[in-house]
DNA sequence: TTCAAAGTGCAAATTTTTTGCATAATATCG
DNA sequence: CGATATTATGCAAAAAATTTGCACTTTGAA
């Protein structure tokens, strides 16, 4: 199990100095020789492996810390991940850190045997994340997760814009009014996800004439279509800041034989597997997950190679996201009001 | 960057000599000096730390090696093993093989940083499998995988007493006619669950009016039901091999005003969280995945600790799962026919 | 209270890693 | 094409890190 220098010479051939010099990056790590020490390194578990240069083309390992939860969504995530990262020829391991007492002594330990971190920690306080900074200064994090006031450089995606192509998509196939169904307000994107749509019917000079607290599930989208049928409003546009929510809405419809479209127009958010397979088709906001996993990787290996400035606060940049029509978002077929 | 038990003594006040006796285990791992060496050598990343004997209060990690795909499952899993994991203090970390050229040198490299494997790699084949048993002898592993040949110690669920309890249901409550929808035939549980529907119907003295090879998805389910429809056969009990195949069988029903239950009685298997949400609320199979990866996780401890005779064949254990009844088994109140 | 077993530190012994120097291989430039 | 600089390599000596023998201390059971 032990294993040295020694080891490494044996099995590549190369004597004790040249292997101890490509370790120390006495020598640059391009050359054929550099190439099968360190790749001998690596699969022998040699101690000094990770302290070789990551300019050379040693494997890179990352770890993406999360907290895992039984959400399609988190498959979708390490799904992407894993797919970029094999791409580009990095090694991913994914880090739950959803019971764990001390973050900050995992986290140490973690860094040991990895390159850089990717955190997608949406639960976690400034607090949380400052204590991380600290004792971690230097190494390379950068962090994917929707918050409030981000303390390392953050990938996400643009919720408000998607707030925004909803509701343009109302305003300009002729709603005349509008309802939202609230994200739990603790959740930064879901914020979003609802200002962007207020701000922009407002700006179009009209309100919004319905809304209801939900908790982004299924039961609290059924609660919003009994609350908004009982007051009788309709024709209404409605955003929903998760498709579950907006799936829910319509189930709750469909049983009680209010159409939609129709009676009420829905856009949802996330494109969810079921929202592609129910009818009717949900519209809703499509977030490439894949395209955030491939800039938020590629920003990570150039913090990991040095190539990037790391200043006092934190840079955000927001992945686009678009719309994806289906059925539930205009007049249809289904429609008797056409 | 570079540690040593130089570090290691200093930050813990402990001599030299003390630090390097007890990572070579020669003092006994419960003493006080040795929690607080060996939680410092983890922290500091001191290479020889896994070497200490696993019988000490030492932290164990452990490799969940999986494929990742985009599917709920997948996320249900892996909540699942990081919650008991938790639980038993132990530390977990995944790691997806999907896209990996070199199984075996990806794997000789984790097993330097983990103390023992989980294998679910349902698509690897027996060669793939004898492979990694032959590079990492000794090793401790096992597999969670539902292979027809297991090549490691394995937990699984009962996915054949899983289709026995589908068939008795039917049984029990009166049909006469059945039918199956097949999962693909390569997927060793997919034939295990449709085998034990078909030899407990058959035991019976009845036989499988009809049959339809799915391929898992939503859409083989929808074309099911087409089939069986236009053939018209109907009362029939119909176990589909999984939930998203009951579900897009449903899906195709209800667009056709055709009755479930009544026209079709169904049963699915895996309880997806669509299945208790959408109506009629799907009569399905439950595996208890916290009690797979609880069982499976203390065996592999105790393989880690030696306490296991690893013999020459996979032992497997088979973990039992249970029929939840809903609506869509029996005649209910939307049945006509009653 | 006594005695065996286990824990500890110092310093010597041993092992592992790094480095100075000489030489070989490769690239660069006129 | 040859002269010259740059980089790579191995040997052996130097330096650093780790282990171990020995003496002393602590702990717990009889």
């Amino acid at each position: 199990m032990a294993s040295g220098l020694k080891d490494i010479s044996s099995l590549t051939g190369y004597s004790l100095s040249t292997v101890s010099r490509v370790l120390a990056n006495k020598i640059s790590g391009d050359s054929q020789s550099a190439k099968e020490i360190l790749s001998a390194a690596r699969e022998i578990g040699y101690s000094k492996y990770r302290d070789a240069s990551p300019s050379s083309n040693r494997i890179l390992d990352i770890a993406l810390i999360t907290q895992h939860f039984s959400e399609e969504f988190y498959a979708y995530l390490y799904a992407s991940f894993d797919r970029i990262c094999a791409k580009e020829g990095h090694c991913l391991t994914i880090h739950s850190l959803r019971y764990n007492k001390s973050i900050k002594e995992q986290l140490l330990y973690l860094s040991q045997n990895h390159d850089g971190f990717i955190l997608f920690l949406p639960t976690l306080d400034s607090y949380g994340y400052r204590i991380i900074k600290n004792s971690l200064a230097g190494y390379p994090i950068i962090s994917i997760a929707p918050v409030f006031e981000p303390v390392f450089d953050t990938f996400t995606f643009d919720s408000y814009q998607g707030g925004v192509l909803a509701a343009k998509q109302f305003i300009e196939s002729g709603c005349k009014r509008f309802g939202v169904i609230h994200g739990p307000p603790e959740k930064w994107e879901a914020e979003l996800r609802k200002n962007g749509f207020k701000d922009t019917i407002e700006k179009e000079g009209k309100k919004i004439d319905w809304d209801y607290h939900g908790d982004y599930s299924f039961e609290s989208g059924e609660k919003a279509f009994h609350d908004i049928n009982n007051k009788e409003i309709s024709e209404v546009g409605i955003f929903a800041s998760n498709d579950q929510m907006a799936v829910g809405f319509i189930h709750a419809a469909l049983e009680k034989k209010v159409k939609i479209p129709g009676d009420y127009f829905i856009i949802g958010y996330d494109n969810i597997l079921f929202s592609k397979i129910f009818f009717p088709k949900l519209t809703t906001i499509n977030t490439n997950v894949d395209q955030l996993s491939s800039e938020a990787l590629d920003y990570l290996m150039r913090m990991i190679k040095g190539q990037v400035q790391v200043g006092a606060s934190a840079k955000k940049t927001l992945i686009p996201v678009e719309l994806v029509v289906r059925d539930t978002d205009k007049r249809g077929k289904n429609d008797k009001h056409t």
